[in-house]
This record gives structure tokens, C-alpha cells and sequence, in this order.
DNA sequence: TAAATTAATTGTCCTTTTTACAATCATAAA
DNA sequence: TTTATGATTGTAAAAAGGACAATTAATTTA
């Protein structure tokens, strides 16, 4: 036997949802596309999946062709199979997530790259369905983060407390007591104290952490509540 | 423009694990196979998404084709595309799993088709890497059922508290107090108590309940925990 | 040099939730 | 009537969560 001979066969294509922060807001990276249609409007990181390589290989390597990313943090989504989603010809297109410090990459993208970071508030409009795409992997980070310790993934090595918070805050649009937070955050075992401070946003300083990272594996399974209230998810 | 001409054309498939409950263990259905490779062999519900459907709807035609269920609890929940799962061609699958009260659709699945429950313990080795799609469809609805009201869905409409427990140890692997299992499931305020008892199980009988569908509904998405220590998902 | 400013850090009390734990009830069978 | 079986219910202690504000460290300003 040689082949399912009588079988359809479709385009299917990887689209990459990138989360980044900055230390302020949440943010998405988009691109302008290279090839028709819709040529040089914003979309995400995507391509189409090559008859020797994985789904997740194939999101790798398009994030690195498109953004020179290479080694973040990725996840697969949800495959979006709509028939008239894409208007030129049939492709279904697993869309894939990625977390990332926007600091540590920041050189990078902006010189070789037609990437460009913006505000998951205030991104452009999208692409066939990629907006619909955004907003699913959009709740699905609230989702994981609400239980799991995800969201260091977007924060640079050495962090302040305070600066976490800010990425939590960003991330589920709330406040959060600061007394509160620390509390649970420190109690989880997770966060090591350095000696030195950052000064940036104070006079007094604050002091950097780092995660403890035998925990963080052991524990990123784990269910937590980092988030007072998470029945608005 | 007319098609994406230089890009490679792909199978891709649906395969559907459906997990099962009969008031004793979980369980799933498995089919023989009918076509080569692997004719014959115990797989899951599977088969080529067509040209002009979603996956969703392709999901559901399988399932129909080959069992008779309709109108069951079906989400999709990963797509595998390993180049080499399929020995025969590429096939990337988008894997759905189903919920289903195996009780009310017993007669229906047994006369007319080639389908079969097995105790999830004790199923026989599947094809490709249909293995592993069981497990994973095995950790999301321990993943799921810990917080939301998902494991319902396996039950019948009349339902008793020592079987809604029967369940949960059955999909958890585990033992939970019987006091403290009711008085968590009563606080959700899902539950209606009907008049009538089940006096299968016992002298006394058990009350039947029902699902409040109203705050069903409300709360499918929001935030419960039905499982003592959930965290060994 | 002192005062003012700014953000970081820390603690307590109260409420709610979770957990451990066993006696009683209803019914059919003996 | 007694016995046996599973269903039902309660309480106290512990843990977790939530509300709430004063103090500290360092820079900047007066």
C-alpha cells in the first residue's frame, strides 16, 4: 500500500501568537506579511508546515524566519479549521503561543525584522481569523497563569516583586493588594532574594529574585492561585 | 490569485477518543478499523477531514458515522503531526475527545456498529500513536474536571451523590471523604433533589438529583474545586 | 543639613474554606 | 424483631484568603 489514494489533501499552516512585556504592558508581536493575500497588512508569525518537519518544529522555525527567536517559550494552542478561513484556498492553521521577555530580544527584532511589538489593547486589526486566534490564546495565558507559574516566562532572569505584580496586573486587567500579593507570591517557594536592588523605579530600590528553578519544574504542574478572584477568566 | 501554487498538500485526519462511564469505571470506545493499514486493529474513532467541512463538524460526522452518537459533549484537543505517525502517508490529526453516559447509548452502539468499550486500565495497545493521544485526552479531562463541572457529562440525567463520587474516584484514581465530597458538591448549588430514590445500590436508596442547568451553564466556565489536592493532574 | 518625596517592605485580625473524623438513619433481608 | 448495608448528616480544628496602613530606605528638594 502506497498512498490514501482517494483522499483530499489540504494546505496546513503554523500561526504564532507572541506575548511580551515590557515591564509595563502586555504586548503582541506582529508582522507585516510578505506574500499575497493581504500583502504588507499586520498578521501573525505564520507559515506553512513542510512535509519533513513537526507542527512544533515548524512553529520554531517560522518564529525564527520571521523573528529571530529562538528558544522561548511555546506552546500549541488550537488548530482553526474553518473552510473559508483563508480565501485564496483551503488551509487549516494550528496556532501555536509564545512568551517572551521583550527586553531580552529587543535589539534583535527591531533591526532585522519587520516585526513590530504592540499593545494587546491597541493592535491593529488582523487577518482572516488571527483576531480570533489573539483572543483565545489571550485567555488561554489567563487560564495557565491563573494556576501556574507561567508568566516568568516573560520576565528577564533577575525581577523585582513589584515588577511581577505589574505583569500579573497587566495580565488579568485588575489590581491586586500589594501586601497580599507578596505574600503569596514568596510563599510558594518559588522566588530566590539577591543581594543587589533594582533602582530604577525607586529611590529606595527593590530588591531583585530569581526563580528557584528545582521548584519552579517540580511545581509548574502544580495548581496555585495566584489570582484573588479567578472566576472571571 | 488563485492558489498558494509551491506549498506542499497534507492528509489530515480526525481521530476521537470518547471516554465512557457506566456507574462502575471509566472506559473508552474503541473500533476495529476498517480500511489498511492496521485493518482490523482496535483504533480510535478516526477519519479524513473533508474538503468542505470544519473540523468540528468533521469530528462530529465520524463520530456518527461510526458509533450512531450524536449531540455528545465533544472538544477538540490537540493536533498531532509527528512526519511519521502514519507509516503509510503524512497524516497530520486533529484529536477530539467525547463524553458520553455509556448507559444511554448502550443498545444503540453495540447492535450497530463495530464498537467496543474497554476499561481504560485495560485497553488493548492502539495504533500509531493513538496511545498518546488517550493519555493526553486523559490528563485534559483530569485537568478540566478538577475545576469545572465537565465529568456531568458521563452521567445520566437522574443521577445519585454516591455515583457522582463513584465517578470522580474513577476519573482521579482516589478515595474522598464521603461528608466532605457531598457538602462541596451541594455548596455548587448545581444540584436539584428530586423525590423519587435509586434503590439499586442499597436498602435505604440514594436520592436522585439532577443538574440545575441554569447555574450550569453559568458556571461551566468559572472556577470549582471538586478535588481535595489537585495537584497530582 | 534638614525636610520632603517616593516607592518598597512588612503584620495583624477577621472571615472563609478546607480538612479530619463517626454517629445515626432508612430500608430490605434474615 | 434483629441484622445488615449503604445513605445521610455535623462539628471542631486548621489552613488559607482578604481587608487594611504604618514604617523604612533612599533620593531629591528646600
Amino acid at each position: 500500500m502506497l498512498k490514501y489514494s482517494k483522499q483530499t489533501r489540504l494546505l496546513l499552516a503554523v500561526d504564532c501568537i507572541i506575548f511580551g512585556f515590557d515591564g509595563e504592558v502586555l504586548k503582541i508581536l506582529l508582522i507585516k506579511r510578505g506574500f499575497q493575500p493581504e500583502k504588507g497588512n499586520w498578521s501573525l508569525m505564520g507559515g506553512f508546515v513542510q512535509p519533513d518537519e513537526s507542527l512544533d518544529q515548524s512553529a520554531n522555525r517560522i518564529l525564527k524566519q520571521l523573528t529571530g527567536l529562538e528558544g522561548v517559550y511555546l506552546e500549541q494552542l488550537y488548530t482553526f479549521g474553518q473552510p473559508q478561513r483563508d480565501p485564496i484556498e483551503r488551509t487549516v492553521s494550528v496556532a501555536y503561543f509564545a512568551l517572551v521577555d521583550i527586553h531580552k530580544y529587543e535589539a534583535q527584532i527591531s533591526d532585522d525584522y519587520q516585526a513590530e511589538w504592540f499593545q494587546l489593547k491597541r493592535a491593529p486589526k488582523l487577518i482572516f481569523d488571527q483576531q480570533e486566534m489573539v483572543e483565545q490564546a489571550r485567555k488561554r495565558i489567563r487560564y495557565k497563569a491563573a494556576m501556574h507559574p507561567i508568566l516568568f516566562e516573560l520576565l528577564p532572569t533577575k525581577f523585582t516583586i513589584p515588577q511581577l505584580q505589574t505583569l500579573y496586573e497587566s495580565v488579568f486587567n485588575t489590581t491586586i493588594d500589594k501586601r497580599n500579593f507578596s505574600k503569596r507570591v514568596l510563599a510558594t517557594g518559588l522566588l530566590i532574594k539577591l543581594a543587589d536592588k533594582d533602582k530604577a523605579g525607586s529611590k529606595r530600590g527593590a530588591y531583585y529574585y530569581q526563580l528557584n528553578m528545582q521548584n519552579y519544574y517540580a511545581k509548574f504542574q502544580a495548581f496555585m492561585n495566584f489570582i484573588p478572584n479567578p472566576d472571571s477568566l
